[in-house]
DNA sequence: CTGAAAGCGCTAACAA
DNA sequence: TTGTTAGCGCTTTCAG
């Protein structure tokens, strides 16, 4: 009955709605997209006949021919913390309000995933990146014909580079963390950090150093792998000291968890024996016994202030100096400090 | 000097390569996508002039052509947690391995949004949907025009629609984490459920329920809003009862965030006074005291296996009956239920 | 205000 | 084996 007689009917084009409308191609296309001057009357007859049709408006095509896809990269190491994936979050909102998709990648914090996903992005034509940068002197970021590319960094810097980035105060913020520490009387405060490279957790080094040497304190400062249990390790060589640590100060969410975990499995007493402060937060910890007191991040708010910086990056004025944008960071009194 | 004068020379396109290369447009395309006849010798010389120009296919362009964008829609309530942002993350990977592109798309749960997203990635001329479903009559997946399109559903299955679906085994997991329950002698067990329409959170209370007639024991089942602090309220309700539950069978980690928040703030012993098994781990849930005894998924083979699905259905084989995965939970026994 | 026509960058059919 | 050509579906001049 239908001339449904095909198994799969392709889906109707601007050809389409222009015919049953009665109207050119170029008249629908413009009543369609609201831009150009159509009579009222028309407009109505071609929107009438879009919608009889279903027609919906082929993205790859209209993004051929003005040369923007309409989609954004957004290139992170992983998701699974929370603080990631707020971030991630937060960005696709605002992207997503402003019409553009979002097209996640993973790198593994690894650049030569990175490059190759941005690669992959690019030749998608993406219009521009999000990213969380990897370590690695020969990231493609770095590269001339980047240069020209929109691209906000978040969470790290991309040295060498004239793409703005959106970060916390890390340095001020492991400072503060770690003066609550001193304030508590503590005089050995040990600070387990992980691969110095990464701008933002030298940063919190910084800090930690400054703290300590501002309180006239040792630095007790272990630079460790999170992934091979090398965090446990360093725990028990630092009990089986004569004067141990009294408290820790954790560089990140990562090796929070693993002190967490050691310090669980070992029966240690929280904050009595060691107390704990961190830099960032982990999920459920108001709910840890004792709670953990942490410096956290404006996750939601980094993302969307690098989004909306990218979105103003690529509307237009890419003239703009270099932006560094610098959130506050807030610190969360739990229990773990010994409060 | 050099012949880039513009402030933006546009990135090289085939016909820059092949002029290069000394060749014909369609020789340069057969030589660089490796499809068709082209000699040894021509195909080097393609692909060095490809390179020379940093040559990038413009996958936009070639979709248009080829009529698949190579892009696939992964649409999901939110990464928040740890368990959907495993999946996404090991869905986009098997699909990344397999050249396509995720593009992520969140719903809130609402069906509202999810309908519009879809439409959004459909413009898009997405190749697929890897999806959450939300609950909800008006699901475009439900109208004709989707009938055709390659969709797997995971976590949930979609009512009414020929699409696959890969799930876990919920009823049968509830059931034997409450019979773990009544292993250890306790008589009232209650359980807190939330929205009784979606299946799974259904099936589960349909396992809770099982167990409980099985074992005799009167089911006290509650189900509240997670949002609104009820579970709270209904911890507290259950205190007052002079027969108070001794243990708690929670629903998903949303309930079982909140149960472990009211635990917690009211000092309440766990398990002695209250016992606790959840579905659904929780991160940290080894850490916590006592640490969470959970019926946990598979949550990157969930991701995996609707990915490969999807694959599956895209690569041809649509005339496959419809499938439904159900995959196991594995039981994880740590102190909160006891033991 | 509207229609016709050109062309975005690519692949696939067809000739040569 | 290779070059030429015709579109994919859309926007955007340019005439009318």
């Amino acid at each position: 009955m239908s001339s449904r007689n095909k198994s799969t009917n392709p889906a109707p084009t601007l050809v389409d709605v222009a015919r049953l409308a009665g109207v050119g191609l170029g008249t629908a296309s413009r009543a369609l997209s609201g831009q150009g001057l159509v009579s009222e009357e028309t407009r109505q007859r071609v929107g009438l006949a879009a919608q009889r049709l279903g027609y919906q408006r082929n993205e790859l095509a209209r993004g051929l021919r003005v040369k923007r896809s309409g989609a954004i990269g957004i290139v992170v190491p992983d998701i699974g913390g929370p603080f990631m994936a707020q971030c991630v979050r937060a960005a696709q909102k605002v992207l997503r309000q402003a019409h553009y998709t979002s097209i996640i990648a993973f790198t593994d914090g690894d650049v030569r995933i990175e490059n190759e996903e941005i690669d992959y992005l690019i030749r998608h034509q993406i219009d521009g990146i999000l990213i969380v940068p990897s370590e690695g002197e020969d990231s493609m970021l770095r590269s001339e014909r980047m240069e020209k590319f929109p691209v906000v960094a978040f969470d790290q810097p991309i040295s060498g580079t004239p793409f703005d980035a959106v970060m916390v105060k890390n340095k001020q913020g492991a400072r503060s963390a770690v003066q609550h520490l001193v304030g508590h009387g503590h005089k050995r405060i040990a600070c387990i950090g992980i691969n110095r490279h990464l701008y933002s957790i030298q940063q919190r080094i910084e800090g930690y150093r400054a703290a300590m040497k501002e309180a006239g304190l040792p630095a007790m400062l272990e630079i460790v792998d999170p992934h091979d249990g090398s965090i446990a390790r360093q725990i028990d060589i630092w009990r089986s000291m004569k004067q141990p640590p009294t408290a820790i100060f954790s560089i990140n969410e990562l090796t929070t968890l693993h002190i967490i975990e050691a310090i669980s499995s070992r029966g240690i007493k929280v904050p009595d024996e060691l107390a704990l402060v961190a830099f960032d937060d982990v999920q459920l910890g108001p709910f840890l016994r004792p709670p953990l007191t942490a410096m956290v991040q404006p996750s939601a708010q980094i993302g969307e202030e690098a989004a909306t910086q990218l979105l103003a990056r690529i509307n237009g004025n890419e003239a703009a100096p270099q932006k560094r944008t610098l959130l506050d960071v807030e610190f969360v009194i739990r229990g773990s400090c010994g409060c």
